[in-house]
DNA sequence: CATTTATGTTTACACTGACAACATATATGT
DNA sequence: ACATATATGTTGTCAGTGTAAACATAAATG
């Protein structure tokens, strides 16, 4: 819950050192099966530790979610910066920025957008770091409309077509729900592309 | 593991009563959150008793998804059965079910669809039901082709996009994500229907 | 009717999250 | 500078969990 800019006393800064040690921990096992000793074994301090900056495990995964919300949103406002003046190019590449990290951190996407932490203000970082996430969005489609590229109608709901179909792509994806049914889905790359472009298709102006 | 079809010994079906009040206390609680021992107790036998009708948790789980995963594949020829001729309201109605089987049952949907189980062929039936009802939406589509409705495009892409959309936005509105960011969100069956429109537009023939 | 097999119970164990009591290092006030 | 308070870390403990082994019993089978 604090975090006191200056350095800590006993061990270093011991907070951080379980959330890195807890996250990689996460990605080697999973949600439930993350266990708050095996984080502090792997950190070299009791197995109560812990408790002294996380209230209970939910609330070192809510930490864990909110460094990976943060990595979300700094990603995807690099792949924008990749495509300037190119709202098309700018969707897509955050589309598969997006898909990139859900690949390379399953669980940690799990934990973001499971039903594992509480979405009310119980974590305050929590809900900043995602509304944030999707503010860029919108901010991507109203400026391909204002470029005349997309269609004009709402702006939110055209963004939560967008965030739905990547999210679920993913979600899909990295769950190997997709291999078996859809051999064409091997090369990510190119699946990423042909999915947003065919979900563009309505979108654009033509 | 077996479903003798006769009438076991001692407790009438144990391994049916099993599975649903599991799955009822699954919605009441979560995946980690549900216990072998509640189950037992809730169906009235020993803490071990699940034991001699499942290996382990996992394979209870896979039980419960199994079920769900039938039922999602009849609940959508159900849907589709309600539009003949008409593969844009069919595609639509599917998609309205799978949300609604998703927001009706957010815990089994996890299970579904999360990192719990694995996907290979440790639990065959699991594949194969979520094989059929992606079938079925290839089907829609090869359907909405054959009609002139739907662009001409690889079928199983498409049908991938879509999947992914409803899929993502299912899980999005679920998870309580949509809500706070998105206020127009609160009439789940406009929603819906507005952004299956705004997705199909693009497959949609002019 | 005897034997095997399927089913259910009791007991036990290791592991987990979490709390309380205690110990110690740092910060703070005077 | 020193005493006190506060933040941090440890030890001990508890209830609850998944699961395995040993045991008990009822149904199926020959």
């Amino acid at each position: 819950m604090k975090q006191p800019a200056t350095k800590p006393y006993h061990h270093g800064d011991l907070q951080q050192e379980i959330l890195s040690a807890a996250r990689l921990l996460l990605e080697e096992t999973s949600i439930s099966a993350l266990s708050l000793r095996a984080v502090a074994k792997k950190v070299g301090v009791s197995h109560t530790a812990p408790y002294r900056h996380f209230k209970d495990k939910e609330s070192l995964l809510a930490g864990i979610a909110a460094i990976s919300f943060d990595e979300l949103a700094v990603k995807m406002s690099e792949a924008v910066a990749l495509h300037p003046g190119d709202p098309t190019a700018q969707i897509k590449e955050a589309g598969y920025c997006y898909f990139n990290l859900v690949m390379a951190n399953p669980q940690s996407a799990q934990l973001m957008f499971g039903d594992f932490l509480p979405c009310d203000d119980t974590y305050p970082g929590l809900r900043e770091s995602g509304d944030l996430a999707f503010d860029s969005l919108k901010s991507l489609v109203e400026y391909g409309q204002s470029m005349g590229e997309f269609k004009r109608g709402d702006i939110e709901l055209m963004a939560l077509t967008f965030w739905s179909c990547i999210h679920g792509l993913s979600l899909l994806v990295a769950g190997r729900h997709v291999e078996a049914t859809v051999p064409s889905a091997t090369d990510h790359r190119i699946l990423i592309d042909t999915v947003t472009t065919l979900m563009l298709a309505g979108m654009k102006c033509s």
